[in-house]
DNA sequence: CATCCTGTGTGCACTTTTGAACAGAAGGCT
DNA sequence: AGCCTTCTGTTCAAAAGTGCACACAGGATG
C-alpha cells in the first residue's frame, strides 16, 4: 500500500450524515481530577500501607478483592506468560488505581503488582470501593478520569504494538519515561531501569534493546553512562516515519 | 530463559505481608450492566439514529464532542498510521459505549468508528454525558462497569501482542469471534470478515493469515466454504503453548 | 456478455526478530 | 582481595514475518 495519505481505503462506504457533531468544544465542566478531595474520601491512614523498593504487593493469581490506590512513588504491572516471558504492562504512579479489576468479573489477579520504589499505597476492599463509588459522584468522577486516561493508554500502547517496530517503540517509551519527571524538559534524565525492563515494557528482546540504545546512543538522541539522558526532539525523528 | 515454570525471576525482592486479603470474596453487589435502566436514562429516540454496513460514524481527526451507544449491530474502532496501514482495535457491540475518550482531555478522534453492519446507536454530548455522570449514580455504575470491562479487553489484547505470534494471535481472535455469537456453541458461525480485516486485527498480513487459516483448515480446526465454522476445543490447542 | 471489484490462494526474496551464547564492567558482601 | 550477582556489549544462525507479485473465482454492474 503506497503512501496515499490521509485515507487509504477508497472508502466504497456510503458516508452521509453524522450524528453528535451540533455544537463545537463547549466550555463544558470536564471530568477532572482533584488528589485533595479524593483522599479525603479514601478515609484516614488505617488502610494506608508503604512498600519498599520491588516489593509485590500482589501476585498475579492471587484472589481479587481490594482496589489500591498510589499516593507516593511508582508500580509496575506485570504479567508471565505460560511460557515464562514476563512483559510490563504499566508503569502507574501517584493518583493512578491499581487492582480495579476485581470491580468487574475477575475474581483473580491477572497481573503483578510491584513497587518500583519505596511506595505509598492507599487500599480498599472490593465492597468498600462499591460503596463508595455508589454513594459519592465525586468519587465516581475521579475514577471513572482515571479509568479513561488509563483506557486511552492502553489503546496507544496496543496502537504502537500494532503499527512499529521494536526501534520506534523502544524511542516512545524513552520519550514517555522523560517526559515523565512531569517538567518536558527538552533533555530529561530517566529513572534507572535495566535495558532488561525497557524489553519486557516494548515486548523484545534484551539484545535488541541493546543494540537500538548504542544505535541511538550512536546517533546523538541519547547518552548514558550511569544516568540516561534523553534529548526529545533528537530521539523524536525515530518515530517520523 | 529455559522453562521455569511458576515465577521465573529468581524473587530477590522483599515480600513480606500483603495488603487487602482480610476477608474472600464477599457476596458483595457487584457493578452489573441493567440495559433497561440505561435506555431509559439516555432518553427517547430523538438522540437515536440508524447507520448501514460500512457506514461512518466518526474519522479519526474529527473533532470529538459526544459519546455513543450501541443498541444494535456492531461498530468497528480503526486506526490508521502514518504510512497508511490500518488496525482494528476493536469490534463493538449492544451495550458497548464508544466515543468516551472525548470526556477526558481528547479534543479529536482518535480512531475511526463504523458500523459492520445495520446499526441502531444513541449519541448524547459530551455536556449531557458529563451532567449524567454527575447526576445519576445508576448511570455512573453502568458506564464504570464498561470502561472496566472494556480496560480489561485491550488489556488482553496488550498482552496477547506482546507474546504471541501471529499464529497464536490469529487462533485467539477467532475464538473470541467464535464466542461472540453469545451461546459458545462448540462449533460457531462466524460473521463474514475479510481476511484483510482478520490482517488488521492481530496486526500483520493478509499473505500470513491466509497461510494459517489454510493451516488451520487443513488440520480441520476450521472449515469455511462461504461461511465460517469455527471448532473451538481443537482451535484452542493452538494457544495451548 | 464483458468488465470491474473484492476476496482468496500461493510463491518468493528480503528484512526483522529471536534466542542463546560468551565476555567484560560495576557494585555489594564476606 | 576473592566471589557473586546484575547489567551490559556483542555476535550469529535460525525462525518468523513482510511486501510484493500474479493468478483465479464469484458477484455485481453496465
Amino acid at each position: 500500500m503506497p503512501s496515499r495519505s490521509p485515507n487509504p481505503k477508497k472508502s466504497s462506504a456510503p458516508r452521509l450524515q453524522k450524528l453528535g457533531q451540533e455544537k463545537s468544544a463547549l466550555p463544558v465542566s470536564i471530568l477532572e481530577f482533584d488528589p485533595k478531595l479524593l483522599l479525603s474520601k479514601l478515609g484516614n491512614g488505617k488502610t494506608s500501607q508503604v512498600y519498599v523498593d520491588k516489593q509485590v504487593i500482589f501476585s498475579q493469581g492471587d484472589a481479587a478483592d481490594a482496589v489500591y490506590y498510589i499516593t507516593k512513588g511508582k508500580v509496575k504491572l506485570t504479567v508471565v506468560s505460560k511460557r515464562g516471558k514476563e512483559a510490563v504492562i504499566a508503569i502507574l504512579r501517584p493518583g493512578d488505581f491499581f487492582g480495579e479489576g476485581c470491580l468487574a468479573a475477575q475474581p483473580i489477579r491477572l497481573s503483578t503488582a510491584t513497587a518500583v520504589e519505596q511506595t505509598s499505597i492507599k487500599y480498599m476492599s472490593k465492597a468498600k470501593m462499591v460503596g463508595l463509588l455508589k454513594r459519592e459522584p465525586e468519587f465516581s468522577e475521579v475514577f471513572i478520569a482515571y479509568l479513561l486516561s488509563r483506557n486511552i493508554r492502553i489503546e496507544e500502547d496496543l496502537v504502537d504494538q500494532l503499527f512499529n517496530s521494536s526501534e520506534k517503540r523502544l524511542a516512545r517509551v524513552l520519550l514517555l519515561l522523560a517526559q515523565y519527571g512531569k517538567d518536558s524538559t527538552p533533555e530529561a534524565v530517566l529513572p534507572k531501569m535495566s535495558q532488561e525492563t525497557l524489553a519486557e515494557m516494548i515486548g523484545t528482546t534484551r539484545s535488541r534493546v541493546n543494540f537500538f540504545m548504542n544505535k541511538f546512543r550512536k546517533l546523538g538522541f541519547i547518552d548514558y553512562n550511569g544516568s540516561l539522558h534523553v534529548h526529545s526532539a533528537l530521539l523524536n525523528v525515530v518515530l517520523r516515519d
